[in-house]
DNA sequence: CGGTTTTAGTTAAGGACGTTAATTTACGCC
DNA sequence: GGCGTAAATTAACGTCCTTAACTAAAACCG
């Protein structure tokens, strides 16, 4: 309704982006075969791959026999034209991974820190840090790193630059970008809510991928979303939509450390299940780390009724609330991601999504499958590596190139 | 990711829906006016404009006198350059109303029914005959009238032609569309969840203007939400997103006549307010509808502490509701309406927001303004009939002209 | 082994559009 | 009635897609 003007040269842009993609997502495919899937003639087909081979962005990848006739020469998005990063800021330190354009790691990186509160100068120390030292790591041209996503646990607002805000690591109104520009860090920066990150790693390489609408739910110690709408995942008006932890699912019921009561992370996240295990008092001992302790808590079930009761229970109110997505939402697919959401989901998914089918309304719980994530907890950094290849392919061009660095991909 | 061609069609396409959307909301205005808020060139808009007027979409509208030079002449979107239906379908009958393109009710045709469950077929005959009688009740010409929208209450499939799924009228899988199509009606026909229509009044013409992510809540007898994000409602993979009324607030709460527990619904619709009402046993009796009824109950907790104890419990649930939406959409406004949620508000709007801002994080809650809605809970007819409005509009050319009847349209 | 067939990809001509830069139109004002 | 000013239209031009003709590269076949 407010859109703006469309010229001659919108249309080549959109092209160069539509057949970019499917380059990307579906190569190697031929000329002739682009031109099929998308509709466009196959002049122009081979006219803007020229442009996009003369750019070095695509590259022929071989041949494919024919039975009589011209073979077909194939291309695909260069993986070698250029790199990305994604950075995972997590709460126990930082985690940078390089990654070609046809996403495959070529070098990791990790900068353990002090564990939170986080001083954001020491933060923004710690990622240039990572980012300079990841380069070499890898062993690829420093000019040929394209630009740098970063997954932070909390919201982003995108004003002038990136701004977090990140209550559980004591954030408030970081302006992270900036931090990280005051330490020499030139790279286009694209800075996400790592639920988000996360999710849309889910959604191009995980158990996301081909549904237009999909919930992506992410439990670990704590409890949020990515909300996929028609492609694209919603942000609202300060990029915070997604915040699934901190809704009511019991009125009045346990407080949580937001503030608030009866939040859906003061039953399901894995704090909250750790404390009301102490709580229980079964006498049994946990080792490990939080996800150790979960998986120890879920196995348990097994041999005692009392834990099976409360993990029971747990599994209960994680499927109301995913109960409640769709309801709301009406995804063709729930993920079902995080540590906790894996331990519980990798034992439980079938009481999980009784629970949800309870919770529901049946029509549209029949529209949506449940499905565990498949890239494991430790997708962030690599979602954040894909915002970058987003804004390249839905822009058709170098992100090096873009007027402003973020821009709202609707992939 | 999935995209589609452009073709230099496609560009005057846009312009024209650019223009046309812009003298429908902001007009009249002038073609140099046009050029600059959208950023075309004087030819274009010129060229554009001239187009259209001689489609007879547009018209002038009288001129601007000028300091010195030759005055503007002002355009607008002809009124009459045809109509559109808006039909409710009320769980105590229809109502058709008539608009012209200006959005002037120029006729109003009720067909009372009994009460439900319904009959498809009745109910097919009876929106056939209100179809057939609103048009010379507005005294215009029957081939001057664009299409019908239809406001349902209940979720809609739209496949290759409407499927409506209403369970509190006893409808599962009825194909409204056709049945409409078997009785001889001929108009486009744009059918959609009431709460959605209702939503898009409130966006166009309501509380909901100018806002780009906002939450329409509509409280009645059920509860549901119209969401939107980024100007577009949101449908999901079948169109029921938006049934806010089923979701869980009470793990383990009231029974619901959806056969869940601790639904929304089954604490702030109006029947279960009704119901608990009774069971406080005040010894107060009511009288009226539903909507009177309510109004009693809130205005006798002026008086009487316990009444105001229950309707304070009743605001409560409502903000965390709220809340839920604030935090998982984030919104930049949220319209309370429905007859319930206005009866609530028009007094305890306070308590609402601060019942919201108690359950939702701080920051999304910052961004969030809550109001109540402009147009009163009957606006589900008024926004049926925008729906083909909102196709002219977005297409650029006439409803009658499309291919497909129900398009989605990202307003 | 050279012509034929088949499929892939490229040129060339043509049309739709928006843009810039004149040019014309329509007023108010001496 | 000419002048100044701003609105609107026209003309020339460039971009980009499309269709249609054409070239390229292989298998097939006598």
């Amino acid at each position: 309704m407010e859109a703006k003007k469309t010229t001659v040269r919108d249309i080549r842009r959109r092209n160069r982006s539509i057949l970019l993609s499917r380059l990307f997502f579906e190569g190697p495919l031929s000329r002739l075969e682009l031109s099929g899937m998308t509709g466009l003639s196959a002049a122009t087909a081979s006219n803007v791959t020229a442009e996009l081979i003369d750019e070095r962005l695509v590259v022929e990848a071989g041949q494919v026999e024919s039975d009589g006739g011209r073979p077909r020469v194939l291309l695909r998005v260069d993986p070698d034209y250029g790199y990305v990063v994604g950075v995972e800021l997590a709460e126990t330190g930082i985690r940078a991974e390089l990654f070609d354009l046809s996403m495959t790691r070529r070098a990791t990186v990790e900068e353990p820190m002090p564990p939170a509160p986080f001083d954001p100068g020491a933060v923004a120390d710690h990622i240039a840090k990572a980012l300079a030292a990841i380069v070499p790591a890898a062993g690829v041209a420093p000019a040929k790193v394209l630009a740098a996503g970063i997954g932070v646990p909390g919201t982003v607002d995108h004003e002038s630059s990136a701004v977090v805000h990140a209550p559980t690591v004591g954030w408030d109104a970081v302006r992270l970008e900036q931090l990280l520009r005051d330490r020499g860090v030139e790279l286009p920066l694209y800075v996400e809510n790592g639920a988000k990150t996360q999710g849309q790693a889910e959604m191009w390489f995980g158990s996301g991928r081909g549904a237009r609408h999909a919930v992506i739910v992410l439990v670990g110690s704590g409890v949020g979303a990515a909300l996929v709408n028609n492609g694209a995942i919603l942000r609202g008006i300060s990029s915070s939509a997604g915040e699934w932890g901190h809704t009511t699912c019991v009125y009045g019921g346990r407080p949580c450390r937001c503030g608030a009561r009866g939040c859906l992370e003061a039953y399901v996240g894995a704090d909250a299940i750790l404390d009301r295990f102490a709580e229980l008092g079964t006498g049994l001992t946990l080792d490990g780390d939080a996800d150790a302790r979960i998986r120890a808590i879920v196995a348990a079930a097994a041999d005692d009724p009392a834990v099976a009761a409360f993990v029971d229970e747990v599994a209960g109110m994680l499927g109301d609330g995913i109960a409640n997505l769709v309801n709301l939402l009406n995804p063709e697919r729930v993920v079902l991601g995080g540590f906790t959401g894996l331990a519980l989901g990798e034992r439980l998914l079938p009481r999980i999504r009784a629970a949800a089918q309870a919770g529901a309304l049946p029509h549209p719980f029949g529209q949506a499958t449940i499905e565990l994530a498949k890239l494991g907890p430790d997708a962030i950094a690599f979602g954040a590596a894909t915002l970058p290849v987003a804004d390249l392919l839905a822009r058709g061009a170098d992100p090096r190139e873009s007027a402003a660095a973020f821009t709202y991909v609707d992939a």
